[in-house]
DNA sequence: CGGGTATTTGACGACTGTCAACGCCAGTGG
DNA sequence: CCACTGGCGTTGACAGTCGTCAAATACCCG
C-alpha cells in the first residue's frame, strides 16, 4: 500500500526562469485560453516561475500551506490523500493543462498532496498576483470556477466507482479514463499508451491492493480487451470496456478539452 | 441495493409562491449571507418560487435538463448517481442552506439525481436569472465558486473513505459528518440527532450492503460509542469514534458554517 | 554481479456480500 | 377488530471477492 518511504527531492527553481511563461499558460492551459493578453501581464512581470521536479518530488503536501498556484505544463502528477496508516487514496492524475493547488480554503494548509509522477514542468505563480489576476478578469474566474466544477464531477465518478464497481470494473475504468484523457491531449499511439504509473499507484487510486490489481489486468488480457506489459497499455476492445466500465467516453474528452 | 422501484410524487409548485422568497436565501443560505440587497431583486421581481417536496419525491433526475437551481430551506435531501444494474451511490446529503444544481455543464442534463428524504422546501430559480445575478455581482458568484470548492473537498474525502477505509470506520466517518454537519444547523439535541435516513441509504453513501451496515451499527454500539435505534442516533463517545473514522471535525463543521 | 524495485503467482484467510428467515410496525381493507 | 401486506431492521449461515503473506521472477542500475 501506500507510503513509499521519506525521500523528497527538494524543488527546483530554475535558475533561468522563463521570460515569457505565459506562452505555456497560453498554450497548454484550458484556463488563460482567450484571456485578453492585457490580464495576463502581472504574472509576468512579477515573479512568475517555471518549476522542474523529479519523479517522486513533492510539489506541495497535505497539512502544509503553499503560497502558489501551478499549470501543470509537461508530465503527470499524482494528487493523494494519505491516512495516519499509511493508506493512500489518489484523487486524480493530473495533465498537461492541469491547475493544480486551488482548494476553498485558500490561505489554509493544503488538503492534499501533489506528486510528480515523471519529470514535470509546471508554471507556478504566487495566489496573491492569481486573485488580483482573476479580480481582474472576472471571466477568468468564471473559467477557474468551470475547471473546478469539472474537477467535481470527475471527483464523483470516481466515489461511484470506488463505491459501487467490482474490481475488474474499476481497474477497466480507470485505464479507459486514462486513455481517453491522454488521447485528446495527443500523448497516444494509435490505441496504445505509455503509462508512467506503477500498478501500485493504479490500487491507490481504485482503493484496491496492488496484488488484486495486478490479477485483474491479467483478467482483462485474458479477455482480449487490452495487452498491458511494461507499463504500456493496448486498448483492444475500447466497446467492450466501455460496457464493463459503465464508461461515458464524452464526459472524460469534455473533461480534457474543456 | 438501490432501486427503489418507480414511484415518484410529482413535484409541487405551491400555488402562492413567497413573495419574499429572497428570506429564506438570506437567512438560510451562506451563498446569499451578506449580499447586498439590490443584487437580490431579479430574484424576485422574476419567477422565483417556493417548492415543497414529499419524501422520495424527485427534484431533478440524473440524465435530464433541469431549468432551475434550488436553496434548500428545510429538510434532507439526498443526491445520487445510478448504475444501470439498479446500484446506487450517494454523493451527499444536502441540509438547509445547501445549494442544489449547479453543475459544469448548465444546460446539459444532469450528472445526478436529487431526492427528497423528508418533506422538504426548496427556493427554486431559473437558471438564466441566476446569472444575472452572478453577473451582476461578482461577490456572489465567488461565493458560489466557494460553496462548489467545499463540496468538492468533501467529497475527496467520501472518496478517501471509501477507497481506502473498512466498513466500521466508514459508519463512523459517516455518523460524525452527519452529526456535526447538522449540530451546526442546531438540529440536535444535545449528543442525539434524529436521522431520517434508512439503514440502506447510510450503504449507498458508504458503498456497503445494508446488512453489513446494519452488522456494523451493532458493532458501534457494542463498542460503546454510539447508541443507535428507530434512526435516532446518540453519539456516547466521540472522540473515539473520530480517532477510529480519522475524522476531522474542523473541515466539517467549517463546511457546514461556510 | 549484487541490491533494489516492480511484477507475477499461489496459498490462505477474512472482510464483506448474498440469501433467507423472522420480527416489528404501520397502513389498509375486510 | 383482525387478517393482510409491505417496508425496514435484525440475525444466521454460507459464499466469494478481495486482502495478506510469501516466494519467485524479471528488470534496472551501479
Amino acid at each position: 500500500m501506500g507510503g513509499k518511504s521519506g525521500f523528497v527531492p527538494p524543488l527546483e527553481l530554475r535558475p533561468q526562469p522563463h521570460t515569457r511563461c505565459a506562452e505555456c499558460h497560453v498554450r497548454a492551459l484550458a484556463l488563460f485560453k482567450g484571456v485578453p493578453e492585457e490580464h495576463l501581464e502581472p504574472t509576468q512581470r512579477f515573479r512568475s516561475a517555471q518549476l522542474v521536479v523529479a519523479p517522486q518530488g513533492r510539489i506541495y503536501l497535505e497539512g502544509e500551506p503553499n503560497p502558489n498556484y501551478y499549470t501543470l505544463y509537461e508530465g503527470w502528477v499524482m494528487l493523494y490523500k494519505s491516512l495516519g496508516n499509511g493508506k493512500r487514496q489518489i484523487l486524480r492524475f493530473a495533465l498537461p493543462g492541469d491547475f493544480l493547488g486551488f482548494q476553498r480554503d485558500v490561505n489554509g494548509p493544503m488538503t492534499h498532496s501533489a506528486m510528480a509522477m515523471t519529470p514535470v514542468t509546471l508554471c507556478c505563480f504566487p495566489k496573491e498576483i492569481a486573485r488580483d489576476m482573476f479580480a481582474a478578469s472576472p471571466d477568468l474566474a468564471t473559467r477557474l470556477a468551470s475547471i473546478n466544477a469539472r474537477q467535481y464531477e470527475l471527483c464523483e465518478l470516481h466515489l461511484l466507482a470506488t463505491g459501487r464497481k467490482s474490481a475488474i470494473e474499476r481497474i477497466a475504468f480507470l485505464l479507459l479514463e486514462l486513455f481517453h484523457r491522454c488521447r485528446a491531449l495527443e500523448l497516444t499511439q494509435g490505441n496504445a499508451l505509455q503509462l508512467p504509473i506503477a500498478q501500485e499507484d493504479m490500487a491507490d487510486a481504485t482503493g484496491l491492493t496492488p496484488v488484486h490489481v495486478n490479477r485483474m489486468l491479467r483478467q482483462l488480457r485474458e479477455k482480449g480487451m487490452i495487452d498491458y506489459r511494461d507499463r504500456r497499455l493496448v486498448v483492444l476492445d475500447g466497446p467492450a470496456m466501455a460496457t464493463l466500465a459503465n464508461f461515458n467516453q464524452s464526459f472524460v474528452e469534455e473533461a480534457a478539452l474543456l
